[in-house]
DNA sequence: GAACTATAGACAGCCAGGCTGTCGTTCGTC
DNA sequence: GACGAACGACAGCCTGGCTGTCTATAGTTC
């Protein structure tokens, strides 16, 4: 119950963190206690076409070089290797390895889990409603990653 | 309509950030462009009683020093002013300005206003459901900044 | 084919907001 | 009076954003 506006923010941000922290805390339970949740969303992003540090920078809506010291971190981790692209020489061309999908597949898990506890507690139906409420509130807005480090840094403990 | 668990996460994020981004804008079109969400959060705990730097870092569970920065920077702009405690020369009360409190009124009356908009969305009663329903998932896990800079960063922008 | 522009990525360096470690001062208690 | 606890300050580190500048390559236009 939010007295205010501010806290209805801090209930949406308490949320967030509350999944994501579990799930960073879980994933490095199992194994992987070097990704955050930016590593997590770079690499769904590149698994999904952005197969370039441009291109990255562009889907995520942070500064090319941004995306490059991600992309940096991840590939020295074995979580993504770059191969210059034969047809264009500037390019690099990314791909995800198999230890990267496995970050992906048991992160995936890990927040499916947890939905399905909130969905326990307050019912399937509400928690629909809810996304479907809170999607309609968010709107188009997409989520950047311009925001302040102790977002993103929980977000990689916890993907 | 999340696809996932992780699309829930990204849901109250997004709609965290929408807010916070509204907030921190309209904040700075109203003459205060060096307020960030953490700022907000801190003059609200100093404000509140935790108006010596180790009571604020207890607060907002962060590193003694962390609060001690953040203080800094509060006093540097004027929000808030700090006095050796007669009583305790080891402590430096800490005393929110005339202009640190008009920044908490402005964004306490810019995120009432926002919260109007979501109410008039999706309907009072409705995001009072959906503020409960988050209460009660949340739970007792209380905020804490020891996250990525960007959320915070967005914070301070926002509000 | 030469010249011009656009794009990819690398390098250097900055900033905010977290963190740890160390230290001197002051307080309170024994 | 001595000792431990707590306060605040200083120095320095890390992450994940940012800008600016540079080179190499590609594509386009003459």
């Amino acid at each position: 119950m939010a007295r205010s506006g501010a806290d209805l923010a801090l209930l949406l941000l308490g949320g967030f963190r509350t999944l994501v922290d579990a799930a960073t805390a879980e994933l490095a339970r199992r194994g992987h206690e070097d990704v955050r949740p930016v590593h997590d969303f770079a690499m769904r992003a590149i698994a999904d076409g952005a197969d370039t540090a441009a291109e990255l920078s562009r889907r995520l809506s942070i500064a090319k070089q941004s995306a490059a010291k991600t992309i940096a971190v991840l590939e020295e981790r074995g979580y993504v290797a770059g191969a210059t692209d034969p047809r264009d020489a500037r390019r690099k061309r990314l791909v995800v390895t198999e230890l990267g999908f496995e970050v992906l597949r048991t992160g995936e898990a890990i927040f499916e889990e947890l939905r399905g506890q909130w969905a326990q507690q307050i019912g399937a139906p509400e928690l629909e409603l809810l996304e479907k409420q809170l999607a309609a509130l968010v709107g188009a807005v997409p989520v950047r990653f311009d925001t302040p480090g102790w977002i993103t840094r929980d977000l990689g403990e916890s993907i």
